[in-house]
DNA sequence: TAAAAATTTGAAAAAATAGTGAAAATAATT
DNA sequence: AATTATTTTCACTATTTTTTCAAATTTTTA
């Protein structure tokens, strides 16, 4: 696996370099968006490692033209206080950022969640008793029937079945389904649970209460 | 949760230790590498705030040492400017950096990740006698069948499992499984520990009374 | 062996929590 | 702009869980 960092701060590439090298990855490096560009027309690159700031062509610049030529998974690494707007307007696309300063085995954590991300093929279908979902086109059969269901209710049942056995707190679901950043009251959560369940007909006792936490998908293997 | 915290300066000491109490961990203090690895001799440390300029043993030389011994996560403060090269040739094994001046909230959202990941990989099935636990689900099973348990009842037992043959006092008790804050009486403990034994049913002799104390459960290695 | 101290136990009161329906707020479509 | 669909809030109830308390039992002490 090859891991491009580009950053105008030896520093970092340096920390960077020196987990990555650790993990068996082989790592290149640039100080600029240019020299990064350059070595994407020479090299193959499986990830990048992606600065904001930086002279000469700054990482919102680069990440375009990049887009444009390549399609490589990305990790952006902004210090705090950064032009939020801009970087989450230009987000679309990012698989994943960092705030400086970072944690380089949060670092490393997460090139490899993007990684297996890209190299295994997700499963787009999942059958449970007369539970059947589509992931890819989003579509939810009982007993081989179509029945509606809302985005958020397909997020959760899709959290849910992700994490079957497993008793999932509500601050867990918010975090993970609503993400980090919303501030609701967790009994939202509850009433989504219960139309969910209502649309599981027969099978409504999959999602299991489990009490002053949350809740649990019950899936006994065969 | 117990945090050591390594600096010379008081100052810095006393301001993490501040806001580590806060989020309800213990926390241990001290000035140099010296006197950090004695205390590690002594006490149960679950993560390492690391200054690296210090007198007598430094950051580095601690830090080694600390490995060679121990892997407690560590997290290490840096003053910017502070020798680059040998911070990073060193830095495979920290867990994470700040430069300072950091904020304390911001170090004790790091100490909170980087436990988060390391408790993570806690086991999730724990098997004794006839009785198993599955922690992922908060499942009780006794001779494989599974048992209803009310999540007090759950946390309590838990608490044992984790404790093994170590008398614990009802005060213990309350304080790590009702929290801190609970100001209810004694004698309710009495109450779970006799629905406990109750469910635990053939196994009920697992959890023993120490008279004037509290409670212990034994826990044989094979 | 009797008295004192501590624990066990059963039953009932108190508190916490989840299920639910309906309405309000938001967002998406027409 | 109006309509429709989705999401969220909220209050009320039913249920479960937790706590309290006093009598009964056991253990320790004098």
């Amino acid at each position: 696996m090859n891991v491009l960092i580009i950053d105008d701060e030896l520093l970092i590439r340096d920390v960077v370099k020196e987990y990555c090298l650790n993990e068996g990855f082989k790592v290149l490096e640039a100080a600029n968006g240019i020299e990064g560009l350059e070595i994407l027309d020479k090299e193959k690159v499986d990830i990048i490692v992606l600065d904001i700031m930086m002279p000469k062509m700054d990482g919102y610049t680069f990440f375009s033209k990049m887009k444009e030529k390549y399609n490589i998974p990305t990790i952006v690494l902004s210090a705090r206080g950064e032009e939020y707007d801009k970087l989450f307007g230009f987000s679309i696309g990012i698989d994943d950022y960092l705030t400086k300063p970072f944690s380089p085995k949060e670092l490393i954590a997460r090139i490899k969640a993007i990684l297996k991300r890209f190299t295994k093929e997700e499963i787009d279908e999942f059958t449970y008793l007369g539970i059947k979902i589509d992931f890819k086109g989003r579509v939810l059969y009982i007993d081989n029937e179509e029945i509606q269901i809302t985005p958020k209710e397909f997020d959760l049942l899709k959290y849910f079945i992700e994490n079957p056995n497993t008793a999932i707190s509500r601050e867990q679901i918010l975090n993970k389904v609503w993400g980090y950043d919303y501030f609701g009251d967790d009994r939202t959560i509850d009433t989504h649970i219960k139309i969910l369940r209502n649309k599981l007909g027969p099978y409504r006792d999959s999602i299991v209460t489990v009490r002053s936490i949350g809740y649990k998908f019950i899936y006994e293997k065969a």
